[in-house]
DNA sequence: TCGGGTTATGTCAATATTGTCGAAACTAGG
DNA sequence: CCTAGTTTCGACAATATTGACATAACCCGA
């Protein structure tokens, strides 16, 4: 199947979907709201709704999506010559939280759908963050994408350390942003450090 | 709903539903096979598969499954002061590879997946290599599962090597075993000396 | 062996998703 | 404004998935 993503006319019928189906959510519950319902609101067919969007749940994670996309920029747009795990760091620190929609959005989220599957969720954004790093990494040390197991690993290994940094953040009790900053830079600091194993180096 | 997972008859018709599930997809395809022929050769309802399966392709993932599992009882096997990373390496290189299987069902994958979905389940499966790696690292280092930023990040890490150093052999040329061995200790070493940020810290 | 509680299935009926094909809307050139 | 080439939509029709509730199969102690 062909999915829009490219003229005026498509970006208009994306965002009445999106905006039908968040004023749904928040009135009547995700659970409870059909995808035929969001088609409606949205004045097109149901068979459209799936050419936007691979699912209903899709929805719940546009936001994620948007930060991936700004953090790719923010990334773009740091110094070729400055460390990676630095850029990494400061694009994370310079995010636009907007505290009151995340808890929102998660809010819906933690509604409508299993731990496993938020989590899941998680884990594509994880991967997609990996390769914006990789990416960036790889045009900086002048290999191509997917061509250097080291630019790989590092890259997947600064992801780890973010999101690990988040996930540790979600299970514990002081969910301040202040608190998922000092992690988040905790973990980059023992990655660049070549601090990961260290410390279990004998266990 | 409840996920049959535990009595020996559920065990029966699990095997029962995978065994007539790749005869099927063998003989006919994955896209030409529906649930509910499977269902129905296994001898029971459509309604029951998707009790033991989350989808159908899922199918196409139980390999992954069992070599998780596998790995998760060679890890647990490792004498507990050995070093984590070895413990892994150990792990992996003794995996009992049938390579005629898995290209077979590799085969399967490619015809009705796109390779988006593939990399999809893959992550899965790391996060869960991950997270099999995370318990006894926690356990031998005497801390609860996910109280340790430390053991959280640098289990993510090592599974980061493994499962880059796997994407990056997909991508080579060389898909002998000898070469992912190579790649998959490579990638171990560099996280185990914290070499992983090493030659890019300065990029 | 006989309950009784637990677990796995069957039944039935909504939704959710996806493939296919033709029509409508939009765009660039004349 | 009109035409040809694109891209998005609508209309239908299969499947794929899931929820809710009733049954049948199992397991354990009296």
């Amino acid at each position: 199947m062909v999915r829009p993503a490219h003229t005026a006319r498509s970006t208009r019928t994306r965002e009445a979907l999106r905006r039908a189906a968040v004023l749904r959510f928040l009135a009547q519950g995700v659970e409870a709201t059909s995808a035929e319902q969001i088609a409606a609101d949205a004045g097109v067919t149901l068979r459209t709704f799936y050419r936007h969007f691979t699912s209903k749940h899709e929805l719940l994670f546009a936001d994620y999506d948007a930060g991936l996309h700004w953090f790719r920029r923010a990334l773009a747009a740091r110094p070729a010559d400055e460390p990676i795990v630095e850029s990494v760091r400061v694009a994370i620190f310079a995010f636009p939280y907007d505290v009151e929609a995340i808890t929102q959005i998660a809010a819906l989220r933690a509604e409508a759908l299993d731990p496993g599957r938020i989590v899941a969720h998680m884990r594509r954004v994880e991967a997609d963050f990996a390769a914006a790093v990789a990416e960036r990494l790889g045009l900086r040390a002048g290999v191509e994408p997917g061509r250097s197991l080291a630019v790989t690993v590092t890259a997947r290994c600064i992801a780890a350390a973010v999101f690990g940094a988040m996930e540790f953040w979600m299970l514990g009790a002081d969910r301040s942003l202040a608190e998922l900053a000092r992690l988040c830079h905790a973990a980059l600091s023992a990655v660049e450090d070549g601090a990961v194993a260290g410390p279990f180096r004998h266990y």
